[in-house]
RNA sequence: GGACAAUUAGCUCAGCUGGUAGAGCACAUCCUUGACGUGGAUGGGGUCAGGGGUUCAAGUCCCUUAUUGUCCACCA
């Protein structure tokens, strides 16, 4: 074994080892419990980034831990075609080589696009792999792939024989860049500086009189059909039911009453624009009025338009603030901010536009969904999320799912070219069932991306097919793991279509995690550049320094910032297991690795107290995972492993392991060995690849990947020897700081006295003076009941129940040490202050835990204790 | 305009159901001891944002203020 470990000579082997040997497939057996993730697919739209790998590293974790603990665990991965998104990329791409979408046609554009896949799709998989995610790849899905096809066509159908899908004219959010309607997920408010500009119609037939009012956005002016007033509005009272005029197209116009406006902001006119205006829209439908659509699907002015037809939407804005100006209707133009429409894809402003589009009605599939939180049966980690969780489904709205794009799945709906009937079927229909006619035409759109992720957890495990053994033994899943960014996008809609045609939750709880942040806080992106590519750390630090480090330092839920020094660390606690493990090896010699069993009788005090943390450590990181508190649990491996084993156990062990004839020789190295065992398992599910190297090399099993997960045994605390061993630790810490302060050369040793009146005292003091001499560089270590032949000038100092002398005198600066010995009993004092008041209180004797009121007790007694022996020493100095 | 977080050592963050503040990095001093300098030892450094309240006891629960961030929201 090298000094240093080496994470390229191992990670590819032992991964593509597991794969061979099948860990990641779990066969259907019911014997076994199911353990189910869904691992979110990733978009098809470009590489990993950071954020990929610290959700893989958060599911992997829990799947490595499941499948230990005997669970036959499935981490399910696949990919996910991101309709519009990729459709964006692809079509960038293809600019580069001078090709529009228009030049290929359908057909051709999927072409590319599947090419597209096939290059990415894969890349995307080794990715993962690298990453050292135990994902069954041959259970590997994509949303496009034949099944999940099949899975969106059922499910669109019956929906749509159940009524809840519909097509109708609606105001929808149009991107006119990517050149289609989006659903209100996906419109983005982004508070920008703009516009506001006031003008004044005139009244028909009242000579003076105006309608004044203003707008953001004057070019949806072509399209007013009314102006709007609140019905109390004492000043326009008597303008209720007369006409503006709207001069540039020469429309007369109505004056509405509505409660919708608001007197007191701006004049308390409103123009409607039904056709550009979500309001407006509700407000003209109240009043039965026109919808003027004024705008083409690219953002030019259509022939509503007269003039202004094909200009551009701001060109046409300018042009026509110029000619109410020149009407002298133009009264100011204001700057303000205020919250404006974006697409979240292309940040493109999003035009309202009314629109012939198909909908998922949502009333009857959300009331399950938000039934199901409220019923406490679907569980969300951190549970602050199940706020925005429940506010989202209660304000819900359709789900507009018809976009206008190529790359994706079609939606299944047939038009007539003879009587305009449509039929939505599973399978094309050989003719109209209205008119006999086989002129038949599939439906131009496709299906927003997020209409195939929501079957993902049941679509992937072989639904609709009835007799699936997969859907059958794994659904539902168990925990279901994102960022908080998709909780709407993607929970809720996986949710109620799991209700609704699995009959079933698709998981019991969702984990949401926060995302990942460069190191100043800023969201990682490609416009900033400052995002990092995973591989590029795992080339570096390897895998499991960069998943070790995703798993700590955070709590789940909250952002995590990329600090390399942080891999750095993570990197180092991995090369300090290496060199504890190597250590081990090299003392275990050939042959079998001893059992704890066969040394029972021979396991010294240390040898105890490690076995005893370690099964502490062993509770503690289990129930930790079980709370999804990974970032803690990483963190008491990491401080067993490093502090307790490696500073101190490891180094009390040392003598009896240098020396081939002490008899306790076999049971320091079964404990380093059983302790070693538990250490790699536990942090297996975090770190799985130098872990499973030791534990191969170690012969402890076939792999660590398929080993059980320790469990903690009563049988192995043993609280007195744990006690025993820190009263030891904290002599010898006491020692070192004194010599440290006292800068006392290593090389100087001195002989350890340690007076203690107590006998069981003594006993410990006696077994522990080879840590002492060992770990306090001292020269012999003599314990007793009273001060004889201890000089009078030797240094000293109290621990807990006993005085420790070094007879130093040469050494010895007398004015220092009465300074420390005062500063020493000061803070005794304090301690013995703190606690007697705590014990003076009537309050916490009556109503405090009486376990607490003893050890209080006990410190007092301890304290006081010390304080005389300290005051003892400062007065005979 | 609502909602939710965050505010703890110089920096980045932990701190579970309330019971004497922790880690990593950074800093200072020391250590070429036979696993490891990607190491070891020791130390300095926090009135846990401010103010109230509940409690015998609050970083931890409640209210409030401030700052920062995120999400939601139709204010023309």
């Amino acid at each position: 074994m090298d000094t240093k470990y080496n994470p390229k000579a191992v990670e590819d082997k032992l991964y593509a080892q597991s794969l061979e040997k099948g860990y990641f497939s779990p066969k259907v057996d019911q014997s076994k419990k199911p353990y189910t993730i869904m691992m979110p697919p990733p978009n098809i739209t470009s590489r990993l980034h950071m954020g990929h790998a610290f959700e893989g590293t958060i599911i992997d974790v829990l799947t490595r831990f499941k499948r230990m603990q005997g669970y036959n665990a499935l981490l399910m991965p696949g990919t996910d075609h991101a309709a519009i998104a990729t459709e964006v990329k692809i079509v960038e791409d293809m600019a580069k080589d001078g090709v529009k979408k228009s030049d290929l046609g359908r057909d051709g554009f999927m072409e590319r696009a599947w090419q597209w896949n096939d290059k990415y799709g894969n890349e995307i998989i080794e990715q993962i792999k690298k990453m050292g995610i135990s994902a069954d790849w041959n259970r590997a899905r994509f949303t496009m792939d034949e099944g999940c096809s099949k899975a969106v066509v059922e499910v669109f159908v019956r929906l749509y024989e159940k009524g809840l899908i519909y097509r109708g004219e609606r105001l929808v959010n149009w991107c006119t860049k990517c050149n289609t309607s989006i659903s209100d997920a996906e419109v983005e408010h982004e508070d920008k500086q703009g516009g506001f500009w006031h003008f004044k119609y005139p009244i028909k037939g009242m000579d003076g009189e105006y309608a004044t009012f203003a707008t953001t956005r004057p070019e949806t002016m072509l399209g007013d059909v009314a102006i709007a007033v609140h019905p109390d509005d004492e000043r326009y009272k008597h303008l209720v039911g007369k006409l503006a005029i709207m001069p540039i197209l020469d429309r007369e116009i109505p004056i509405v009453a509505d409660r919708y406006v608001k007197m007191d902001f701006g004049t308390g006119m409103v123009k409607i624009t039904p056709a550009h205006d979500f309001n407006d829209f509700e407000l003209g439908a109240r009043h039965n009025l026109p919808k003027i659509n004024i705008m083409n699907d690219d953002a030019t002015i259509n022939e509503s338009g007269g003039a202004y037809q094909g200009l551009d939407r701001y060109e046409a804005r300018k042009k026509i603030v110029d000619e109410m100006d020149g009407l002298g209707l133009f009264i100011k133009k204001e700057d303000i901010t205020h919250s404006v429409g974006t697409h979240d894809r292309c940040k493109d402003v999003v035009e309202p536009l009314n629109k012939l589009q198909w909908f998922v009605k949502m009333e009857s599939l959300a009331a399950p969904a938000l039934k199901a939180y409220q019923d406490g049966n679907l569980n969300i980690v951190p549970p602050r999320f199940g706020k925005v969780y429940t506010h989202w489904l209660e304000d819900i709205k359709d789900w507009c799912v018809s976009r206008q794009l190529w790359w994706g799945h079609r939606i299944p709906a047939y038009h007539c070219g003879c009587c305009e009937h449509i039929t939505v079927a599973k399978e094309p229909p050989a003719a109209c069932p209205k008119c006999q006619s086989t002129n038949l035409k599939q439906d131009e759109d496709n299906l927003d991306t997020w209409f195939s992720s929501a079957l993902w957890p049941f679509s992937t495990l072989g639904w609709p097919g009835e007799d699936s053994e997969d859907l059958k033994y794994f659904y539902p899943t168990d925990v279901l793991c994102c960022g908080y960014e998709i909780l709407f996008f993607w929970v809720i809609r996986m949710v109620f279509s799991g209700q609704e045609f699995m009959g079933e939750l698709p998981f019991k709880d969702v984990l949401i995690h926060g995302m990942m942040r460069d190191e100043q806080g800023r969201k990682m992106s490609k416009s900033l550049g400052n995002g990092i590519d995973p591989l590029d750390i795992v080339e570096q630090y390897g895998a499991d320094a960069l998943r070790f480090y995703l798993s700590t330092g955070n709590s789940m839920g909250n952002d995590l910032r990329f600090y390399i020094d942080k891999v750095e660390a993570a990197r180092n606690f991995l090369n300090k297991i290496w060199n504890a493990s190597r250590f081990i090896a090299m003392n275990v010699g050939e042959g079998d690795i001893p059992t704890l069993d066969n040394v029972m009788d021979s396991l010294t005090t240390a040898d105890r107290w490690i076995i005893s943390k370690c099964n502490a450590t062993i509770a503690e990181v289990t129930q930790n995972l079980d709370n999804y508190d990974l970032g803690l649990a990483a963190q008491k491996i990491n401080d067993f492993a490093w502090d307790e084993l490696c500073d101190w156990y490891i180094e009390m062990v040392k003598s009896r392991l240098y020396n081939a004839d002490d008899p306790t020789r076999p049971a320091a190295i079964a404990t380093l060995c059983h302790v070693l065992e538990a250490t790699l398992k536990l942090l297996h599910p975090f770190s799985p690849f130098i872990t499973d190297e030791i534990f191969q090399s170690f012969g402890f099993g076939e792999s660590v990947v398929v080993a059980s997960w320790p469990i903690a045994s009563d049988a192995l605390n043993f609280a007195k020897e744990e006690q025993d061993v820190e009263q030891i630790k904290e002599a010898i810490k006491a020692i070192r700081n004194l010599r440290s302060e006292m800068n006392i050369p290593p090389s100087r040793k001195a002989a350890v006295y340690v007076v203690a009146s107590n006998q069981a005292v003594r006993g410990v003091f006696e077994a522990g003076s080879g840590h002492i001499v060992a770990l306090a560089s001292a020269s012999e270590v003599i314990v007793q009941d009273n001060k004889t032949g201890i000089d009078d000038n030797a240094v000293s100092l109290v621990v807990a129940s006993a005085e420790i002398f070094m007879p130093l005198a040469d050494l010895v600066d007398f004015d220092k040490e009465r300074e420390r010995l005062t500063k020493e009993i000061k803070k005794l004092e304090d301690e013995v202050a703190r606690v007697a008041s705590k014990l003076a209180n009537q309050g916490f004797l009556s109503k405090a835990k009486p376990e607490l009121i003893e050890e209080e007790r006990a410190k007092e007694a301890k304290y006081k204790e010390m304080l005389a022996l300290a005051r003892g020493q400062l007065a005979s100095l």
